[in-house]
DNA sequence: CATCTTCTCAGTAGTTCTACCGAGCCGCTC
DNA sequence: GAGCGGCTCGGTAGAACTACTGAGAAGATG
């Protein structure tokens, strides 16, 4: 198991912190928090993922906390870059969405840790500190799609799909024709065309193997 | 987004920890690191998971961290029934396995946090804090299937396929029709159409919807 | 060298799906 | 009742895919 995990912080020293935020009423803020915490110590910052990168490099911080949505490079594309040319840097990404699917990006992307901006001062310095241990740290908000679970609730529908066009596209998902599902369904293979052919048109003209995907997306297979 | 989260600690009062190994060599050590730190206070132990839901019920913790393996009742068990009955407690799954595969079970289970007992004082005690202020916190040697992501090894290909149909594969799952895929790769369409019917026949003829699945457990898509 | 696999391509025939068109029935709502 | 949306079905045409056959070129392997 040899990732390029961040290197364990003893705690023996002050965590570097790094701030990336296009804001400086966030990043103001997140100081004021910090100042206040004397194992936490924040080294610099940026307001775009190419000045923290830059940043990075010449302050090799233990953490870098940044904000997703900024100006020139996002946090995530700074994340990914990151990773390649200092994994030791642990980033803990700063967010304004709940949206729990954001998360699955934003693991990839190498980050260690992702939570909002309406924690409390407590959790963030939990967070920062956790991540700067070699661990993972994510606001509970997160939690349902950590492990690729449905969102509990069955993820909204963005298509507007009828009852029926998530039977056909849970039938067309599982690789059966539409013969085989009009026999299903009790219905003609044209009805069951016609529903096809309205799915296609919903969720943006996607074939058979892109429906798939968009049926796992909306939770309708297993 | 209601989830059954527990009520964020505040850390104004210690936070009040239950635990549960069966080993009292491990409680003892575990109890030894955590008297050091005045924040975190130990209520009680138990030697297995039925004695752990009991003591649950009466103590009210913030925070019960567990082992996984135990007799009578193990973590998993014990989690899942904590979920229903006491689910404002944040669930700490202790584990000697560094096996990423289990962290899906656990979080499935309702565990918010995973740490290997080789982990340190401090890494620990952070990982207790983040479960109690309400996050979610993981060793991070368990980072790769946090997303499922696919486990570094690319997965061995159990189909046998070749090259050729490898790319091929990733073109339909991706909707592509077989002429713009022939026009991809610089071959007629026939040939397309030969890759195409080898793949069905050795992945076991799926059809293009399904195809799409097994060029996603391949690890060939994103 | 003989053999095997892979990749390449084609013929032929059949099935399935796509893309239009139109249309009737039902239940709900204004 | 008039309108709307969902569900149902059909015609026709074409595009795309499936299923079978056969076969040549290149490369690795024995």
């Amino acid at each position: 198991m040899t990732l390029h995990s961040p290197s364990p912080h003893a705690l023996d020293r002050p965590i570097r912190v790094l701030l990336a935020d296009d804001h400086e009423l966030v990043r103001d803020g997140i100081r004021a928090r910090l100042r206040r915490v004397p194992e936490v110590e924040v080294v610099g910052e940026a307001t775009n993922g190419r000045d923290a990168l830059a940043l990075a490099r010449d302050l090799r911080p233990d953490v870098l906390l940044m904000d997703v949505s900024m100006p020139v490079m996002n946090g995530l594309e700074a994340a990914m870059q990151l990773r390649k040319t200092q994994p030791e840097i642990a980033v803990l990404i700063l967010s304004i969405y709940d949206n729990p699917e954001y998360v699955r990006g934003v693991v990839q992307a190498g980050a260690r840790g992702y939570i909002l901006k309406d924690i409390s001062a407590t959790e963030m310095i939990t967070a920062i500190k956790s991540v700067a241990t070699g661990g993972y740290y994510f606001s509970s908000a997160v939690g349902p799609t950590l492990v690729g679970a449905n969102t509990s609730a069955p993820v909204e529908d963005p298509y507007g799909l009828t009852d029926r066009e998530r039977q056909v596209l849970t039938a067309v998902a599982k690789g059966q024709p539409n013969k085989d599902i009009a026999a299903e369904l009790g219905i003609s293979v044209r009805t069951v065309e016609s529903h096809r052919l309205n799915l296609r048109e919903k969720v943006g003209n996607k074939n058979a193997a892109q429906l798939y995907k968009v049926a796992q997306d909306l939770g309708l297979l297993d």
